[in-house]
DNA sequence: TAGGCCATCTGGTCCT
DNA sequence: AGGACCAGATGGCCTA
């Protein structure tokens, strides 16, 4: 796996250049009050010289009717831009205290989403294990929950459709993937 | 230079 | 109707 430690990027507020050339402010077309300050921005080619597609990929449609687009409408859409923009930097802060909370190897290096994700799930399923194993080992004569928990698991297990196997019902076998894991993502492979 | 990862834009769909 | 959510597309940055 490739290393990734840098700065996080921020991309220059675009301007719609194909409907609004200066239809907003000189700073852009809405002001971007993102959590992050931009860093390094940088400039993008316009839109408008790339064709008549659009960077975001999808074509727009052509003008639908004399004038073309209407400025309510291009107004509509920077504003649905912005708040997709601060919905993506709210979907990576959870992404950022998700990273905080995993315990892995490779400190110095963030970890990619779909790393993150992937020890997570892994990480809970070795945490579950070990506790089901502490509460169903204890002593005997004390009061807790201890093989109701386990039931329980089970039935979740179950429902879900999933199998306690030979492994995966055991916390050894949790804590083998997870760390197995981490060594493969310290690695790079 | 290729591949991975990411931010952003965008239109469609779902939900309130 | 408007906002949230989603997925496709595009291009920039970084590392091997």
């Amino acid at each position: 796996m490739k290393t990734k430690n840098r700065p996080p990027r921020r991309r220059a507020p675009v301007q719609d250049t194909e409907a609004t050339p200066g239809q907003g402010t000189p700073d852009g077309p809405l002001p971007s009050p993102g959590p992050e300050p931009a860093k390094s921005l940088r400039s993008r080619p316009a839109r408008a010289a790339a064709g008549p597609r659009g960077e975001g990929g999808r074509r727009r449609p052509g003008p639908s009717g004399p004038g073309g687009r209407r400025d309510s409408s291009i107004q509509r859409r920077l504003e649905s831009n912005e708040r997709e923009r601060q919905r993506m930097h709210k979907l990576n802060n959870a992404f950022q205290a998700l990273r905080e909370v995993i315990p892995h190897v490779r400190a110095d290096k963030k970890l990619s989403k779909i790393e993150t994700l992937t020890l997570a799930k892994n990480y809970i399923k070795s945490l579950t294990a070990t506790i089901l194993t502490m509460s169903s080992s204890r002593l005997p004569g004390l009061e807790g929950p201890g093989p109701k928990l386990y039931q329980h698991y089970q039935q979740q297990q179950q429902a879900a459709g999933g199998t306690l196997g030979t492994t995966e019902a055991q916390p050894q076998g949790h804590l083998q993937k997870y760390s197995t894991q981490i060594h493969s993502f310290r690695e790079g492979t």
